[in-house]
DNA sequence: TTGATCGTACCGCTATGCGGTACACCATAC
DNA sequence: GTATGGTGTACCGCATAGCGGTACGATCAA
């Protein structure tokens, strides 16, 4: 009903993948009700992917409030993916050192779709709360690690972000694009990115993207709330971290990530 | 088929996520024979499955190869759950602190079945390759992250795991129980268990578990390679791992986790 | 009380996912 | 050259799995 006529799309599993998204990481103990409201699909639907996910364990059920609430047993399904980037560790006690300089966080992010997921982060051993942990995404377009990453990703990529902007947001397209470019301009003159409460509001932040062997591409954050992080620091911390990418540039430190679509093709 | 005659039981959903966990840390390249020999389910089975995984951009297909590979955006799905466990941050820097001071790795783990779950590690910024990463699952009984888990239980979680272990692997139960109770006892003199080569040769830890408020139980490890963790400093490691974990004991400082199963009830 | 929730049970229908079998492709082998 | 073993894909008839209504018992708040 909801996807096109494509024999082979099971739509159970994607469902219940769907369900499993519907958790937020501010709300992650939910109701059928509001599992069923955010992800639209019938009441009675959820209950039953609800009830296949607690069986497998991936979803636990309070049985005192009864709701529900993601099993940390689904970590293991992003185990093989952390374990094939292993390698990424390499630049964890720079990124630490950083983080420790700065007195804020350095994040490493790659692209999906119009989202950077972080795959690494480190923080200085004063942070308290950690709002950014591997796994969660940021927008492309107000982070300084996306708009570093839009720099730095080639003209048929490019495109392709900007297609999926201007689908998922066609009248704030023309003003997110601009902003883009000049995104673009600054990283090309000073080698880094910088955020300036474009993301939320008191947060600065500074990126840069890098170049992996195996044509991936990644980027690098430094940032934290304005507080740590002062506006007229981000020049310092934007060199700095420049300077930090460059180690690891063009070199198969990350390990096996899949490479950037459309290298030459546009989207279908 | 597989499964018992449970109406509300989506067998897409379940095989879509077995699929997914059949992708391996070492081997996260995998095409669909060797996917389908994995799950035991039919070629034709898995290329649908598959199919819709692509198309929800959880695995990317290499058009080189045509290999498939789990794509980083599975780790968006746990997310919510690292996000919950948020204050588990607190304990990182004391963590960092024991791992430089043991040229080691530091890790904090959950029980989910027979295997602890990592849901947090810091190492020795001189440690190369990080072998247990985040997500990653490392037995019970072998370990010491894991015997001092199930020390620290209680009797009813215990059985409850004991009873698992049977069913497993019923000829090599009474051996394990046998050494489970050894490191119960080593764990109540000692106040932590140790794991000489018992997980892996060559690899020396110990382990301490920590009780937290909502009726959670986890445990920490800090171990690594003979070479590094000698067996004659796992005695000073251990007293100060077991400080540490005293720190954090019976306070919400990880976050939302589900409780110990059955406390109190026998397993259904 | 009433009125919202919550999760669960039931049930008839049909689209859906199943798993055969067959094929086109590409290596490596000899 | 042509086997052989491996890819992934296409096709297709069938049975049933999963769908989504509607209805209900429990809770909890007002």
């Amino acid at each position: 009903m909801t996807e096109s006529k494509d024999r082979a799309f099971v739509n159970g599993l994607a469902r219940g993948l769907a369900v499993m998204s519907a958790f937020k990481p501010d709300r992650n103990r939910m109701s059928l009700g509001e599992l069923s409201k955010e992800t639209g699909l019938p009441k009675t639907t959820v209950a039953r992917l609800i009830h296949t996910l607690v069986k497998l364990g991936y979803v636990y059920a309070d049985p005192d409030s009864g709701r529900f609430q993601l099993h940390p047993r689904v970590l293991t399904l992003g185990y093989p993916v952390m374990a094939s980037m292993d390698k990424r560790h390499v630049a964890l006690p720079m990124m630490q050192e950083l983080a420790e300089y700065s007195r804020g966080t350095v994040s490493l992010g790659i692209r999906d779709g119009l989202s950077m997921i972080l795959i690494e982060r480190s923080r200085d051993s004063t942070v308290r709360a950690l709002p950014l942990d591997i796994g969660s995404r940021i927008p492309i377009h107000t982070t300084s690690m996306g708009r570093a990453y839009f720099a730095a990703a080639g003209e048929f990529e490019q495109k392709d972000i900007l297609a999926q902007i201007e689908t998922f947001d066609p009248k704030g397209f023309k003003k997110i694009e601009k902003s883009l470019r000049e995104g673009e301009r600054e990283y090309r003159e000073k080698g880094y990115c910088t955020a300036i409460g474009s993301w939320e509001n008191d947060v600065n932040a500074v990126g840069v993207a890098v170049e992996l062997s195996n044509d991936a591409l990644a980027a690098f954050n430094c940032g934290g709330p304005s507080t740590r992080i002062a506006e007229e620091n981000l020049d310092d911390l934007g060199r700095r971290l420049a300077e930090l990418a460059r180690h690891f540039q063009t070199a198969d430190w990350v390990g096996q990530l899949p490479p950037r679509p459309y290298k030459g093709v546009s989207p279908p």
